[in-house]
DNA sequence: ATTAGCACTCATTGGTGTTGAGTGCTAACG
DNA sequence: CGTTAGCACTCAACACCAATGAGTGCTAAT
């Protein structure tokens, strides 16, 4: 329902405002090489796409910004898809090819090269408890009194812990253990896994060790830790580089969140697959109102393996951004398929 | 070589600076109720302690400030070693022993209390390559091209990767990898193991898998990683609550350099033990000029198993940060003493 | 339907005077 | 002689004001 000139002028608005971060007046956009009206006419259109909302007036004698519906209108129908540049392609394939064999070594990475290319806040999300299962446990004597716990996920993740064995317990009892905790939890998704343990394993471990409580409570406690995906962060500063939070107190509430793990998996939650982008307020969350996110997920094999979300200003280059991510999430994709085949 | 009277008045222009982040003046002083002198005979002093380097004045008609020698002198000779609150020692010593037999999750943990108690950022290194040697090795098959190399570290630390097989290796093959990399590392300081690697390892494992070095260099890779010691931080945007850091420009950097782990490790170097305090240029890092660094050392059983640090404006409240940290590193290294023997 | 012209708005900038906290110095005091 | 009252001086911070100019909305002409 807009016209073709409004819609021009729309994604020109948004264009300008996202390279300059001011707002942005008829006569600037008049004097384009690709436009040929004069400053009246944008403005007359400029006041129809405020009426609709579209666009913003932060005082009665500036430009225009776009709004967060604009921006909304602006990524769905006006973005053009900004080809990735070449070598940024090359260094990210070459990474991820390169780290392969570290999920979490490579996911890291890729997230600081992604923030570095960007400029903006990268955050990486490691596979939820719902699509991974123990693959494998092992207890290993470390000193007479200790022992450490290894945890093994299907994902290829590790998970450890340093535990203190209560007085009595043998190498044959933690051989044992360990073989009966395998047999029963091999398999499992973690988020089912304390009910097992609790009901068929438990059982079983009272009828040949003492103070099976006290092993019981500790292995629960290493299987819990396994279960909260890992958070990686990058870049995280790069929002100070921004003209519109050169105020402290802005970026404060910005940076607090990005240091509060749980706020950041709730953050995430309710993403469906693909490419999705969520538009200041659009974020429900108070802190980064005037930030905008946009997130790819890596599946493979039907496992949920990570969500890569990238953060910046709402004034974001979302061309650019998406490109990357779509590239990015392909890629990971792709060789985390033909790893698990 | 201070009067008696002049000690008193740097102390108290300290405490005045770092409660009220604001110049001190003679008048201010003056009132103070264990302060019998008229603010003219403070005027003097006060102009007796700048000519000594340990005030400044930041202009003609403002108070006085501490000069990072006067810090200095009021850590050195002044500092009250206020006690540590009751209250915080019970919620410290409770959680570091509720966490014991995660060493990591304590020690970060641990940085998350005493970054909340004190509102500065907390550092934590964990444990380097030169008082670490390997415990134990492990390679666990997870599909049939991929596998989990394990390192289990004499701490209790333990680091994993997987890793993608070459064709051709089998179950058999890994067993004797894993059996020989026990036999050969186990006790050997990490820093060492790489040249251990290519001498003592490469040879025997030419003679009965193929493709080893390809092998080889995963593994070195692998133990690489585990040489580097892990940083934890914590509180890192309580820097912004200050009101000497509100302007955006300096609190980049610092933030900058939190985020650069290898920029950290070398501040952290050439630390000896026990509680040090590196006031301003001491820390002869630009980003943190105007910072102080507060660090404690964790030993145990004659390895470094970590080191503490809290990093807050030069106008720190030492007494109380000091207190905390004597408090907290003594009470892990008695607990962990206590494990390990 | 488009555009030129014009009056109007209002954030920004720079200059100016005032205020007040704090100093250094001198002279008086016990 | 150490201490203190008194006083002139300095200078950042603040408020006030006028000038500037980018940008608008509206109207009338094209």
């Amino acid at each position: 329902m807009l016209s073709e000139r409004q819609r021009m002028i729309l994604s020109a608005i948004v264009d300008d405002y996202i390279r300059s971060a001011e707002p942005v007046g008829s006569r600037s956009i008049s004097k384009r090489s690709d436009v040929s009206f004069s400053p009246a006419t944008i403005r007359n259109d400029m006041a129809d796409l405020e009426e609709l909302g579209l666009l913003e007036q932060p005082h009665t004698s500036a430009g225009r910004i776009p709004s967060i519906k604009g921006y909304r209108y602006y990524v769905d129908h006006l973005i053009r898809h900004g080809g990735v540049k070449e070598q940024d392609v090359r260094r990210l394939h070459s990474l991820v090819a390169d780290k392969m064999n570290h999920w979490e070594g490579a996911v890291s990475h890729a997230a600081t090269i992604v923030s570095q290319l960007t400029n903006y806040t990268s955050i990486v999300l490691g596979p939820d408890s719902f699509h991974t299962s123990l693959k494998h446990f092992q207890l290993l004597p470390l000193t007479d009194t200790t022992a450490v716990a290894i945890v093994v996920a299907n994902t290829g993740h590790v998970e450890h812990r340093t535990i203190s064995l209560p007085e009595g317990v043998s190498m044959d009892d933690m051989r044992r253990i360990a073989g009966l905790l395998n047999d029963k939890l091999t398999g499992v998704p973690f988020y089912k896994v304390k009910s097992v343990l609790y009901t068929e394993v438990a059982n079983e471990l009272t009828s040949y060790v003492d103070h099976c409580e006290h092993i019981l409570s500790l292995l629960e406690d290493t299987l819990k830790e396994e279960a909260e995906p890992k958070v990686f962060l990058s870049g995280a500063t790069n929002i100070l580089t921004q003209p519109e939070f050169k105020d402290v107190d802005k970026v404060k509430g910005i940076l607090d969140l990005l240091d509060e793990t749980p706020l950041l998996m709730q953050l995430f939650q309710s993403l469906s697959g693909g490419i999705q982008v969520r538009i200041g307020t659009e974020n429900g969350v108070e802190a980064i109102n005037q930030c905008s996110l946009v997130t790819a997920t890596i599946t493979a094999d039907g496992h949920l393996l990570g969500t890569i979300g990238i953060l910046g200003p709402t004034r974001m280059e979302y061309g650019k951004v998406i490109g990357l991510l779509d590239y990015l999430s392909g890629d990971l994709t792709r060789l985390y398929n033909r790893l698990y085949k």
